[in-house]
RNA sequence: GCCAAGGUAGCUUAGAGGCGAAGCGGUGGACUGCAGAUCCAUUACACGGGAGUUCAAAUCUCUCCCUUGGCUCCA
């Protein structure tokens, strides 16, 4: 049983989708006014593997994005670069799509932006005008925060928290707590509406996407941590007042921060990292198992030492999966009578990690599920009692989990093969050194070839 | 001040009333010409302090201490 942990409610809940097999799941994309920062490869790596393990459950799964391509950042950062707004996001949309992508985050269906949906953005402001929830002012349009009772459940604050907290409030508002749906504006850029040229608000594209694609009601929305106020709130009151419908979303899922060495990333701090400056110093897989090491709503804490200790965890992974690789190539016997024994391991394995992926996508309980595995499978390789079918068999599980945590367990046959060929000679040269005794030289070999970064192991 | 998440072995992390977990690292041993990988053992009487509930508490309750984040834009 699939077990999530709804922000909404504060605990796991059983997941049962609202349409049986088919989700939907919208989770908040990026504002689009700078490169994105390994903050944003944590959150979309684990609703990328979210996404793959509800897909291995069998459901039919539709992942929507958004992405946020005007706003005020992005106004203030195309001005500064004497560039247009819409093509600046444009440059940085691309280079998201590129950093998912080097990420292998590949799930999700369809990324709508925002400026490609301003008739519907439009609309449901129309809509909540008619039925009383929001007003127009000399500089905007408000959501009027006192019509909604459930206003601030999902952070847990009451209205008069919300109307304290708020600083310089727009004097216009009825309310300091209402947050704008359209902004008025007379420069550039902005877009014609019923109340004139401006802008839309910061919550409304994702209301305005999610309720035409998914309807009033979807089964899971996701975000970072951060988002839960005010952004998530506001949907709530956008998306439950104008479609009447409650609850808008079955499960709210939120991913923890990422820290760097225990602070916050920030760059008046120095320590904002791009996705792009982290691949050229580690592998994405090396981060994607990083981010998987931690559960997905606890903090993480980027460090160098700790993406050593993730790398060094990996080669553990690869290494096996080099060796069944290689056995396979040979010619041990194809049965043997540890084939029962071994089927049961494997089976039990795999039953553990489902569990841990049915309780919250428990992604650390997962991997640690695999390396009892590995240890058992290490034991057996030492006694030489594992036959070609076990190995298949624990080739396609490993591959199996590798599928569902988005990471690549076979070793990458696509080296140059000028490269491999040379390599070869090399190592059938130190063999026949080594048959003579030349330690010597054979040991020189190895050290010239390891400063190149290969290893040789001898068996 | 208010809200939230945390404090688990040297480090990184799970767990959540009753079999002391995983990885990384250190040490010793087996194997090896050596090294590496692997296995075994060890580091390890682990759960921030103090009370309480219970036959039994890392786990529940209370209280205190400390860390981080949010309350303005943020994945």
């Amino acid at each position: 049983m699939l077990k999530v942990y709804n922000t909404m409610s504060r605990k796991k809940e059983e997941f049962k989708p609202i349409n049986e097999n088919r989700i939907k799941m919208f989770v908040c994309g990026p504002t689009v006014y700078d490169k994105s920062h390994i903050g944003h490869g944590r959150t979309y790596i684990a609703f990328d593997v979210i996404a793959r393990y509800l897909k291995y459950r069998g459901y039919s799964l539709f992942y929507l994005q958004n992405i946020t391509d005007i706003d005020d950042k992005i106004i203030k950062r195309a001005s500064e670069l004497g560039i247009g707004p819409l093509k600046l996001a444009k440059e940085f949309e691309e280079l998201y799509f590129l950093d998912m992508e080097l990420l292998d985050v590949t799930n999700v269906n369809y990324y709508a932006r925002a400026m490609e949906h301003l008739p519907e953005i439009i609309a449901q402001i129309q809509t909540l005008i008619e039925k009383g929830y929001a007003y127009e002012t000399s500089t905007g349009v408000y959501f009027d925060e006192s019509r909604f009772e459930d206003f601030g459940k999902l952070s847990n604050r009451s209205i008069e928290e919300l109307n304290v907290s708020r600083v310089n409030p727009e004097p216009t508002k009825r309310n300091p707590g209402d947050f704008a749906l359209w902004k008025k504006k007379d420069e550039e850029p902005a877009w014609n509406s019923p109340w004139g040229p401006g802008r839309p608000g910061w919550h409304i594209e994702d209301t305005a996407i999610s309720e035409t694609y998914f309807g009033g009601q979807f089964d899971i929305h996701g975000g970072g941590l951060d988002l839960i106020f005010p952004h998530h709130e506001a949907e709530i009151a956008q998306m439950e007042s104008a479609t009447g419908k409650k609850p808008m979303v079955k499960y709210w899922m939120h991913t923890g921060f990422l820290n760097v060495s225990g602070e916050k990333m920030s760059k008046s701090l120095g320590n904002f990292i791009t996705i792009e400056e982290l691949l050229k110093e580690y592998d994405p897989q090396v981060f994607r198992y990083f981010v998987l090491s931690t559960h997905y709503r606890s903090p993480i804490d980027f460090s160098d030492d700790a993406l050593k200790q993730s790398e060094n965890s990996l080669k553990r992974i690869y290494k096996l999966m080099d060796t069944v690789e290689k056995l396979l190539e040979t010619d041990i016997v194809e049965e043997s009578e540890t084939d029962e024994v071994y089927h049961k391991i494997l089976k039990d394995a795999k039953k553990e990690f489902l569990e841990a992926m049915d309780n919250d996508f428990n992604t650390p309980i997962a991997l640690s599920t695999l390396f009892n595995l590995i240890r058992d499978i290490n034991k057996g390789i030492n006694q030489e009692n594992i036959s070609k079918n076990v190995f298949k068999e624990i080739k396609n599980l490993l591959n199996e989990f590798g599928s569902i945590l988005g990471l690549n367990f076979s070793f990458e046959s696509s080296k140059d093969d000028l490269k491999d060929e040379l390599i070869n000679i090399l190592v059938d040269v130190r063999g026949k050194l080594r048959q003579k005794k030349d330690y010597e030289l054979s040991d020189k070999i190895r050290s010239r070839l390891r400063e190149v970064g290969i290893n040789l192991e001898d068996k």
